[in-house]
DNA sequence: GCCTAAACCTTTAAGCTTGAAATATACTGA
DNA sequence: TCAGTATATTTCAAGCTTAAAGGTTTAGGC
């Protein structure tokens, strides 16, 4: 009489699991509008713009299109986007891949490792500001558990 | 000869705090995304549009563009935007501000509040499914530290 | 070899988002 | 009154984002 469909509706937690998703949006969005904040005004620069160079500083050898879009879990045309005006900056060079001319691969010139590098530290910074109502301990307990977010996708 | 400066730099904590923003914004990200997704397919619409009818259906008495920019803290020329199509889809109604001329009310038609019902139903169900990995309680104490991000907020 | 399917990437259209400038209205204090 | 300031909103330019469509190139049968 209760619960007719396997999974049509929300559960007896769903509540819970709501308040907490819209929880878990705003900290999210507070914490990103903070760090955007600070990239421009400190670097003239943006969250996608820092992603993706961060995605390249961690692979040294560069990475294809697809790679990098799969790594950001974004869409590929968004990643061409980017990558055009981080080329425009100086800061990332494209070359093509041998033995397939259908990819280019993508990695950071010297001077996006070093502006890079600049962004990084105060990018680090600025999170342990932003999230400093939290103690490490705490820190890596919601770490983990939130993990199980995406390890223990559903459907 | 550790630490000269008071907070320019880094904490010792830093690490943990770096991590878990990562996972934060992974775990938000995989959310967003299937919640949009859903969004298309099954009501043709979009996470914004949602945001704000759910605004306005906690709000009967209708909100001014500027309550509602607060409220969903985005710009307010974002605002603008977004009730601009939902007003083309009859679900959002602007009406005038008896004495004040510069200020819209903004409210949900009797379309657009059968409509958020449907929406919010579902809604629970997907936010239920996709957070389905973690128990009521786990949620709720997720849910009290992510919050003292919000609340106790540096600087 | 040839042909189809798959993979890689870009382009496009539509919409979201921001910060800043522009408009219009309201208020406040000489 | 009237100037100056504050408030409410829109407009604008730039950039981000997605899904879908398009163009190339590669890989796998046959």
């Amino acid at each position: 009489m209760s619960a007719p469909n396997p999974r049509p509706d929300a559960g007896p937690d769903s509540k819970a699991r709501l308040r907490l998703w819209l929880k878990l949006l705003k900290a999210t969005r507070t914490v990103e509008s903070g760090l955007r904040e600070n990239l421009r005004t400190e670097f003239a620069s943006t969250l996608p713009r820092f992603d993706v160079m961060s995605a390249l500083a961690r692979n040294a050898g560069g990475l294809k299109m697809s790679e990098l879009s799969g790594l950001l879990k974004v869409s590929n045309g968004n990643v061409t986007g980017i990558i055009e005006r981080l080329v425009e900056d100086g800061h990332v060079l494209r070359e093509p891949v041998p033995g397939d001319r259908r990819a280019n691969r993508v990695r950071l010139t010297r001077k996006g490792e070093e502006e890079f590098t600049r962004q990084a530290a105060r990018h680090e910074a600025w999170v342990d500001d932003l999230l400093g109502a939290l103690d490490a301990d705490e820190a890596r307990t919601i770490t983990a558990t939130l993990d199980r977010i995406l390890t223990e996708g559903k459907s």
